[in-house]
RNA sequence: GGGCCUAUGGGCUAGCCUGGUAUACUUGUGGCUUUGGGAGCCAUUGACUCCGGUUCAAAUCCGGAUAGGCCCA
């Protein structure tokens, strides 16, 4: 299956031969996480939870269900979700007098909550997340990791005095994706979106995009400023030092298993994954050569190499299975760990190890004697090697554009736009594009609208969607 | 919301029109020989989505359910 050409197809397959997740639960969107894809997930998740800690934030986990009641408070959030989310309506043999919902994320799960919490200046800011499951009724093709309809999902909810304050807190969001992002290798465009994107709810929506291998965006994340938008509805507010009840500007930030779907798109070729290293459940595995000679001698060498990776910090696989090295060197590949490890008689005899690196298949020895640091050091240069090719990989499909003359085809487009509803709603029925928004970082530009022709310091980015 | 299509071992699939013994590959299991880029031989496990109808007989024909996919709004 070749990745550029199909890239829909190729997605799926190596899902599959990867062995990251099993679609074939009989429920649509709805798949079962296999250890592998599971690992990696948990590894993701604790380099979330690392920032969020080193911030401040505290961890929290709240229910499942939303009484409908809460759920309706805010307006425009129900308009946006009502079509969906999953209702329960009984209860072994009994209708709900009020249904319950199954979040599709938990504002008005956590809000009511909060009203409770917060009643003083001196408990702001408020800074809690969750890493928790939630479900939306997805009724398009569903994939694995980046359309499904119970979604592994991290958000922080945050609490703020002022509008000001809150505004410090997306400027810390931005500061954490950009730690996150490094480790994952993923380069990532942040754009304020358009009015009628928004988050149902929010005051502003900043919305987090990376590039697939055929050209479409995938957001893998948003970070959203509520102002007074949700505290109004559920009552949440302090006292101030002046005895005053202020209400609390809000924010949330919010992202997903599309994490490691980006991953997937982002570092892989027609051999499989190429994991990053700090996400691949296995670092560096290690294939014993044995012949029929020495069999005892390098299982026991192999052991006691394993040990020492282990020992030393990195997440190492011993591969001892009666099978081929060849065989095995697939199947690791497949799965994108970022270093093969051999070690054979010839290997034992010289004091070395053998590595093949996965993302270049460069070949070489390292000396036993410094085998930590050797494979600590290839590992960091795997993953700033793949974060170069991704960013580069990624700037090479946005398009400048002056005229809509004709659009390239696989293609970000970045153009002038006045801002104004009219003409970016002409722009994405005439073209089948979506406007991803305005750049959220300050940046030079001085054009025009390529719609209506007006003056605009600002440009805009168009895709198409996963 | 409207329409179309599909369902056979873990995976992929033949058979269905024209009713009667279910095919290949792969995987799994056991054994022996092997092991520096997908090993070979032998043995072996394993399936017609569900409910009903027609029939001497249903994977096959008919009806319904369920699940999945596609197209249109």
């Amino acid at each position: 299956m070749e990745k550029e050409d199909n890239f829909g197809d190729w997605y799926i397959d190596i899902v599959e031969k990867a062995n990251l997740s099993d679609k074939r639960y009989p429920i649509k969107g709805m798949n079962v996480w296999t250890p592998y894809g599971w690992k990696a997930m948990s590894n993701i998740d604790g380099l979330i939870r690392k920032e969020l800690d080193a911030t401040g934030h505290d961890e929290v986990c709240f229910p499942l269900m939303i009484p409908e009641t809460e759920f309706k408070k805010e307006k425009e959030h129900i308009k946006g979700f009502d079509s969906e989310v999953y209702w329960v309506t009984h209860a072994g043999l009994n209708e709900l007098d009020v249904r319950l919902v199954l979040r599709p994320t938990s504002e008005t799960a956590m809000y009511p909550m909060f009203a409770l919490w917060v009643r003083s200046h001196q408990d702001l800011p408020l800074k809690v997340y969750q890493i928790v499951n939630t479900f939306r009724y997805e009724t398009k093709q569903t994939r694995a990791f980046m359309r499904v309809r119970e979604i592994h999902f991290f958000e922080s909810h945050t609490c703020h005095v002022s509008e000001e304050d809150a505004q410090r807190q997306i400027e810390e969001d931005v500061e954490i994706l950009s730690k996150i992002a490094k480790k994952l290798c993923l380069p990532y465009f942040l754009s304020v979106r358009t009015d009628w994107d928004k988050f149902p709810g929010a005051y502003y929506t900043v919305g987090i995009d990376t590039v697939m291998p055929n050209g479409k965006t995938l957001q893998i994340g948003s970070i959203h400023h509520y102002r007074t938008n949700f505290s109004e509805p559920y009552g949440i507010t302090y006292e101030n030092e002046n005895g005053e009840h202020k209400h609390v500007h809000q924010t949330t930030y919010g992202m997903s298993e599309r994490l490691l779907g980006a991953i997937i798109g982002a570092h892989s070729d027609d051999s499989g994954l190429i994991m990053p290293p700090d996400v691949a459940p296995f670092q560096a595995v290690i294939i014993p050569i044995i012949s029929k000679d020495n069999g005892p001698i390098v299982a026991e060498a192999a052991l006691a190499l394993a040990a020492r990776l282990s020992a030393y910090g990195i997440r190492v696989k011993l591969d001892n299975r009666d099978a081929r090295p060849g065989s095995k060197y697939y199947d690791w590949e497949i799965r994108g760990v970022p270093l093969r490890l051999e070690l054979g008689g010839r290997d034992i005899e010289n004091g070395v190890v053998t590595f093949a690196r996965r993302d270049t298949g460069e070949k070489g020895a390292i000396e036993l004697r410094n085998i930590e640091q050797g494979v600590e050091l290839l590992l960091k240069i795997i993953s700033v090697s793949l974060s170069e090719k991704a960013e580069k990989s990624q700037i090479s499909k946005v398009e400048d554009m002056d005229s809509l003359d004709s659009i390239p085809e696989g293609k970000i487009l970045r153009f002038g736009w006045c801002g104004c509803e009219e003409c970016g709603h002409k722009f994405e029925d005439t073209y089948d594009l979506k406007i991803l928004g305005t750049p959220y970082l300050p940046e030079e530009y001085s054009g025009r609208c390529i719609i209506c022709g007006k003056a605009t310091d600002k440009p805009t980015m168009a895709a198409r969607t996963m």
